[in-house]
DNA sequence: GAGTTGTTCTAGTTCAACTAGAGCAATATG
DNA sequence: CATATTGCTCTAGTTGAACTAGAACAACTC
């Protein structure tokens, strides 16, 4: 799994991780059980500091994508495994539309948090 | 249009302003040449700082959906009266599916903000 | 027992968001 | 033309989340 952080995007660090993992969930590109590497490694092939990753690990495990216990590390929960591709066929249906009518990724982010569309 | 914003929000206000707009519009509650009220005003109901209502116009017609000008004020733009059903549709696929999965809002948000989901 | 890894605590820095007030520029209106 | 409205610009201060840093500690592995 590769995860990757952009320091100049306006998005929080933490988050940029959290997503990465998401990201690789979905695609199908870990599966249930997969290791992640520790805080500490991650923090120092990324150069951020270790709570930013923990902050990341613990975003993750709220959700309930990642089972994390010290001694063992962070790996991917068993709840994880499941079928996305319709997630991912929605994701690009959307993404599609938003872009036919020329909306900001921001606006459109905008309109997802108010869930009540109708 | 109803505009309303909540302080406990961990979204900025300014961005729940730009948000409430964009939603009527996607609602099809408001019409191209529309008014909306007056920064000051608006501040004033809403409680807030003009500065962040003037935030949230400006940000909105960097988005192409509002024409603002002073001593006129904001308008809605011409190019905002489109159909906007398909979109809606999606944006109800998408949340729906991501809540059959059990993501948080906050999740889904990330993943949208990386837009290749392949 | 030794090493790894997450947890918790304190502490300081940075930056966006927000507030506040003032004056200015463009537009509308009588 | 005079006046009011409205957005724009500038300065300035506050707050809180994100980030960094370092240390000690608890759970787990080998």
């Amino acid at each position: 799994m590769l995860i990757t952080v952009d320091p100049t995007s306006a998005a929080p660090l933490f988050d940029q991780i959290a997503t990465a993992v998401r990201l690789a969930v979905v695609r199908g590109e870990v599966s249930a059980g997969e290791r992640l590497p520790s805080a500490r490694e991650l923090a120092d092939s990324l150069d951020l500091n270790v709570h930013t990753v923990l902050h990341a690990y613990r975003t993750l495990r709220e959700e309930g994508l990642l089972e994390v216990r010290r001694g063992r590390g962070a790996t991917i929960s068993a709840s994880a495994g499941r079928d996305y591709q319709d997630l991912r066929t929605a994701l690009d249906t959307l993404v599609a539309e938003s872009d036919r009518l020329g909306l900001t990724r921001q606006a459109l982010v905008g309109l997802l948090t108010h869930e009540e569309t109708r």
